[in-house]
DNA sequence: CCGTTTGGTTCCATTATTTGAAACTTAGTC
DNA sequence: GACTAAGTTTCAAATAATGGAACCAAACGG
């Protein structure tokens, strides 16, 4: 974990260790992420009180431990409502879910990786936070290849550099050049599927969420289990998903540009 | 430097690009920005293409307008789960609300301003300034003057300094001097009331929520109208109010720390 | 009780990054 | 085709980040 790619910049590395407060869940002591980073002593203390100065971190002096701090819940708060798909698509991915009794998944990019912003379980639907904030792999996810599909080529060189692909079942594409011929096929079909190369058991069938101008905004799909439906049976529904994301970009697209005169 | 407080090295003057382009709420255009800012043009510029590159901003290349990225809905995720108190205190919220049938709110702290973690809307809901993620001013709300009263020293002080004392209504305390006295009076009463002092015919009684070791964690409080209730009415429920206060503190206390010995 | 370790904080000369005025490149207008 | 507005790049000077080492405090061990 300590090789973050290029981080460019003290920003960088300061949302380096943003993330490293983040990953491990619960209030961490310096010297917990002294041992985790191989930044210097005294360059790890000052990002960290920097951030903590900032309000990024917070700092328990009862335990000498470093928690998130409470701006980036209001950066959140705002960064859910403005940047993510997931208020706009709530009422269609409630529609989705009625009208195919999946469980279903709004997803976006997420540097390489799926960040799993919504979703559906085939009986209730869930809280703000609790859902939202998950991420996976791209290489075998059905919302991660829909969007590399429609990538740009620049995007999903960049992307393709950041995946494991590790070998998850024994249908995993574990290959960049397999994967890439994948994605050409579902460029071609229009939708992509997930022949259990993630989970045991588990397929999907995920179409992209595109501007009108091609670009990829995230991805939806429907996901259900090999017991209970097929792989064409869930094909049956990607006309009706498509025409729902269809619906999101176009709601996606004039809710961010309402003053176009 | 700007009107920004003290912006402290390189990292602050990114967050603040990131406030300010959270704060519209909408994507911007890089001239806005621009001339909202004292930044020098290259400046921004480079600040605005390092916080893309993070992943914090996303731009949208068909308009050239920054949003908040998909990185900040994931950390917040995290902060969300393990710096507020919010999922700690669910159900005691749940509890509160049920018992007293009144508006709950949750706060904490967030660089001299109340910060809105969670909500529970009366079973006749007001229409009011608060909302979970939403902040609002300390000096005047009976959460903020609730924290306010238990901070310490160096933290009412570095509180005082951010409020801007604007008179909201007729009962609002607009001096440092009135509300420190205001804050010795909660300190000896035990909870805090806002008196209409934000919003007009807006009542509330807040208690802190605070750790054995006397520190700040946040503030509950029971809000309603003067057209359905009195303060006297709310002072009732003071009692309630701090033994679920109490109850949330500790489970966050040793929430913190399973790892105990 | 004192020497030692552990965990955290500060110094400061060196180094690398950031800075910002100005020059430049597009697109878009008239 | 000249003129503008908006965005991007350059480059020497200014500034901030770096990190080895010293320092401090509290807990530990004999």
């Amino acid at each position: 974990m300590g090789a973050e790619g290029h981080a460019d910049g003290t920003v960088g590395k300061a949302l380096d260790v943003l993330d490293m407060v983040a990953s491990h869940g619960r209030p961490v002591r310096f010297s917990d992420l002294l041992a985790q980073s191989d930044y210097p002593k005294a360059t790890l203390y000052r990002l960290l009180q920097t951030l903590t100065h900032q309000g990024m971190l917070a700092l328990d002096p009862d335990q000498g431990t470093y928690a998130l701090g409470v701006r980036l819940v209001r950066l959140a708060h705002a960064a859910w409502a403005q940047s993510s798909l997931a208020p706009i698509a709530r009422p269609y991915l409630d529609e989705l879910a009625a009208k195919t009794g999946e469980t279903i998944h709004l997803a976006q990019m997420d540097l390489g990786q799926v960040l799993y912003v919504d979703k559906r379980n085939a009986a209730r639907p869930v809280e703000m936070f609790a859902q939202a904030g998950k991420v996976g792999p791209a290489y075998c996810t059905g919302v991660g290849k829909a969007m590399l599909a429609w990538a740009t080529p620049e995007a999903l060189e960049q992307a393709l550099a950041r995946q494991s692909f590790h070998r998850h079942t024994d249908q995993t594409l574990d290959t960049p050049e397999k994967l890439v011929a994948e994605l050409q096929a579902i460029r071609a079909r229009g939708h992509a599927f997930d022949r259990e190369e993630h989970e045991k058991g588990i397929i999907c069938c995920a179409v992209p969420i595109l501007t009108r101008s091609g670009r990829v905004l995230g991805a939806l799909s429907v996901t259900s289990t090999t017991a209970r439906t097929t792989l064409a049976a869930l094909e049956d529904q990607a006309g009706l998903t498509k025409d729902i994301a269809a619906r999101i970009a176009a709601e996606a697209e004039s809710w961010r540009f309402p003053e176009q005169s």
